[in-house]
DNA sequence: ATTGAAAGGGTGTCGAT
DNA sequence: ATCGACACCCTTTCAAT
């Protein structure tokens, strides 16, 4: 079971995790080598994945971001891994949630401009079949957060 | 202007930035220290912004992810304000984006179970006039991709 | 079992060549 | 770009609670 330390350090970590031991002990009232242990374990236990660069989009010229809604012509085990290997093979999407209802796939595609939305849709259209819903263009990033820890159930206290 | 070099130190970073200098140094043909420079430099020129951990959902019982599009029902720079105060509040609500078309938003959600959805959208329904467009809930996490480094344009080598 | 203090080792950083 | 010295931080050990 975590402990709201656990939590707050992994908060920080998720926040920043070039934070220094000594610094994230401040936060959490412990000793640097007792939130490295901490830090070991969660990353042994398998809440920690691993650590990131985040990079800055627009400074990279990837400033713009579509997300495109899809749906299957077809429902089969086939078409599904062929779905999988197109979205796979182009790294310009880089996010895609298969979800309830209707709509079967969300993808997150992220460009140099608008202009070069077709070169991509018409990359996975030429790999599989299927029908584009919906697609709109991210007009501004309103919030970027991590995950809300506060709603993770933790051991009460110490 | 980056080089082909930048671009590859920058994907093994996006990927692992626990990556050490002297293992980005194989990757990229360089030594240790001259990766240290050039990793110093693209943080000073803002292409990295931080490191962060990335955290297991599952293993945090925050497994759940809503997405969710709304549209304003009044059009002024209140609503948008009072919006944008309501979805920072909400620590559920990890991604916010607006998009084209109709005055649309996009809100990626992260819950515990699909039956805590409703005391968000109770949340947020309280606090700002708008009409939920679609909810739907992710069945699959298909892809998670870092950024397209090879559409980035560069300087031709060295 | 978990903590804090101190020691040891590794790694990044900076300067010089 | 390499080499070497320095400094910092992380890690481990150990005693204590």
């Amino acid at each position: 079971m975590l402990t709201q330390r656990d939590l707050a350090i992994l908060d920080v970590l998720q926040k920043d995790s070039d934070t220094s031991l000594s610094k994230i002990g401040e936060k959490v009232h412990l000793s640097p080598s007792a939130c490295s242990r901490r830090i070991a374990n969660l990353r042994d236990e398998g809440y920690i994945r691993r650590n990131v660069a985040v990079l800055d989009r627009d400074r990279l010229g990837l400033g713009t971001t579509v997300f495109v809604t899809v749906s299957a012509r077809i429902h089969s085990a086939e078409w599904t891994a062929n779905f999988r290997r197109a979205v796979e093979a182009i790294p310009e999407i880089v996010e895609v949630y298969r979800l309830t209802g209707s709509v079967d796939y969300l993808l997150k595609i992220v460009l140099p401009s608008v202009n070069d939305y077709d070169k991509v849709y018409n990359a996975i259209v030429a790999r599989v079949e299927m029908n584009v819903v919906h697609a709109s263009i991210v007009m501004e990033d309103i919030k970027h957060a991590g995950l809300p820890l506060s709603f993770v159930p933790h051991a009460s206290s110490r």
